[in-house]
DNA sequence: GTCTATATCCAGATAGAC
DNA sequence: GTCTATCTGGATATAGAC
């Protein structure tokens, strides 16, 4: 495991990353890097020989560092209900924290979908400990049927969608109020999940 | 009213729409655009004077003709769990056609925020009349408590982020197999309205 | 390892013939 | 209106001194 001193290595993936994320790759420009990084763009091609190979660290740290670590919440073994207050309070606190990530991510994924998809598989996300749950919920009962898939899928988009459509909402919705948005996603933490479990409990 | 003719101009917005939409400003090259169009460069800045002006046209084209005419679907008189119903149908209908157009408009809202925006308060998206509907419906005690505005982002969530979320949820949740997908998708239009539904009625 | 200077390439934009 | 040829700027990448 590499250790995260503040040796220029790592200042520069930090400053990529910042970069990278903000302007996608296309968007980016290793002038901006190299600035950002307080060196000069030499020394970008000295770590990382291509604009490429840096992105592809960059996006490979990132895609790791979040995903794998929202979605452990899902493979605890809370019960359904208490499992799903935790994952959209803790998603919805995590993306707050970074708003760019998510549309990052998908970005990338979908323009470089062959190239970079690779990634999420050697990552290993796993979801089947989560359906087994879900089908026995529902074959003990206590839940309404569903596709455990569809429902996590939902879960993601109620998580997911409020940031990576942040521009369109605060206009349409919100008045271009960046503190009404706010308000709105503090509300969400408990809104949404109250919302996802309202739709398959058992009344 | 513009006429949609065959003419050399409304193919360079075809063309430049496609190649736009599908890698995103910064992604497309103009020489793309070009040969997609059958013409050559210099043409293009002969009817657009600059790449800014091309895409700013195709942009506000794509937007008038698909956030509105999806979300007219807000302001009819039906009831409103049909209501719902229909708009899920119609939303994720027209989003299978065109699977890549909300990932364009919120990525490049996103990062043009200032330029852009004043475009959706132009278009003038306005959800006041769903917003009293739920409201009435709330008050009529014949739907849980919700925030309206709330209600919509989850209905929008619910629709936009298959299609935004494709690349990681085909893999993570389909073993990679496109047919899953579209089965997904088409399950989900009336899943997903059954979701939200099941959500805010009263048993 | 870090810098300055430079090479190379490519994209957007223009000139000017037809 | 449409083309070929060209200009110009800017971005990635490299050479080479320190």
């Amino acid at each position: 495991m590499k250790i995260n001193d503040s040796t220029t290595e790592s200042n520069i993936m930090e400053a990529a990353k910042r970069i990278f994320v903000l302007k996608g790759f296309e968007g980016a420009r290793m002038q901006e890097i190299a600035d950002e990084a307080g060196i000069n763009k030499a020394l970008l091609h000295y770590y990382f020989r291509s604009k490429d190979k840096l992105f592809e660290a960059v996006f490979i740290d990132a895609f790791v560092k979040f995903v794998p670590t929202i979605l452990i919440t899902l493979n605890s073994n809370s019960p359904l209900f208490r499992k799903i207050e935790v994952f959209v309070d803790h998603y919805i606190d995590v993306l707050s924290k970074n708003p760019f990530i998510p549309g990052f991510i998908l970005h990338e994924l979908g323009h470089n979908t062959e190239r970079l998809s690779k990634i999420i598989r050697t990552v290993g996300l796993n979801p089947d400990l989560f359906v087994e749950q879900v089908k026995a919920e529902i074959e003990a009962g206590s839940i309404n049927p569903i596709d455990p898939r569809d429902l996590l899928v939902n879960m993601l988009a109620m998580c997911i969608f409020p940031f990576v459509g942040k521009p369109i909402l605060k206009v349409v919705l919100f008045k271009n109020n960046e503190e009404e948005y706010h308000e709105f996603l503090n509300r969400r933490k408990i809104a949404a999940a109250q919302f996802i479990i309202n739709s398959i409990k058992k009344r």
